[in-house]
DNA sequence: TCGGATGGTTCGATCGTCGAAATGTTAAGG
DNA sequence: CCTTAACATTTCGACGATCGAACCATCCGA
């Protein structure tokens, strides 16, 4: 029998444990974790359509603007990130990451890929429906305390 | 089928939604992640035999000595720690957390923890066990990743 | 008793973040 | 058009978390 308590147990040490991976990750390319998060989010917003605007981008990040204007500053000085102005809406800057920093952080993450990959071949597609349903739930319940708690 | 692709997003859309939920205690009660994951570290300690000691907890908090002083100073001056010197070894401190911190945690997150309780009624016994198997072995690799990085 | 080692704290400097003000851009009304 | 308001982003001055180095107190081995 799994006590409920040693589930959350564990969502816990595996949040740490990533936790203290992203940050090694960012000691190692001389990056803050905030800087790190950044890239993340604008690197996830090619997929979302529109690129990602350093406004959107400080609401994702609860940072403020001037905040983020700074971050952008580091990672354009750092030649991460490349900062243009929208042709249509002047006023608008597209963020969009070079593929310098795609493959950093491929590199970066492959390992970490082909260690779970590793690590979950002892399941059967069964079970991994059954772990994806109960992660997919723990997301869902989580959020939607913290919904709850804003109001 | 599940893909491994699917279960790696997420379990990064957990840790992004358990980071969240800490970051809104930490605005709750003023405090700053640092101080949160101190506090945590240090009740953690009770039940590890000694309680924490500011070194340790440097250490484990991956802080320098002088700003985990400022740490304590923070979390001593809003009464949710107390410091006091051993008596057998009248340089160390000893770390020891408020009830009333144990107890500020608790009202926090016990809606989380029903909320969680909830979500997984509908997982039965075999199925939580596949769950903490897969967490477990997602936990040792992440960490083992690391080691190896680390070197 | 002395000297090195250990555990914490203090101090000055650096840097990430904030709020307010400034700059440049667009949209709506008269 | 011209003015005004709203918007997107950046600049500026201040605050505070963190760092490394120096410092103080305590313990332990020679």
């Amino acid at each position: 029998m799994v006590d409920n308590s040693i589930l959350v147990r564990l969502l816990r040490q595996l949040t740490v444990e990533s936790d203290r991976f992203a940050e090694l990750f960012g000691e190692r390319q001389r990056m803050h974790r905030t800087d790190l998060n950044a890239l993340a989010l604008i690197m996830d917003a090619r997929w979302t359509g529109e690129p990602m605007s350093p406004s959107r981008l400080a609401e994702a990040m609860h940072l403020s603007a001037s905040a983020t204007t700074s971050v952008l500053d580091r990672l354009e000085a750092s030649g991460h990130v490349e900062r243009t102005r929208s042709t249509h809406d002047r006023r608008k800057v597209e963020l969009r990451v070079y593929d310098k920093a795609l493959d950093l952080g491929r590199a970066f993450f492959t390992p970490l890929n082909e260690a779970l990959t590793q690590a979950w071949e002892g399941f059967d597609d069964a079970e991994k429906e059954v772990v994806a349903r109960f992660l997919a739930a723990s997301i869902e319940a989580t959020a939607s305390v913290r919904a709850g708690l804003v109001e």
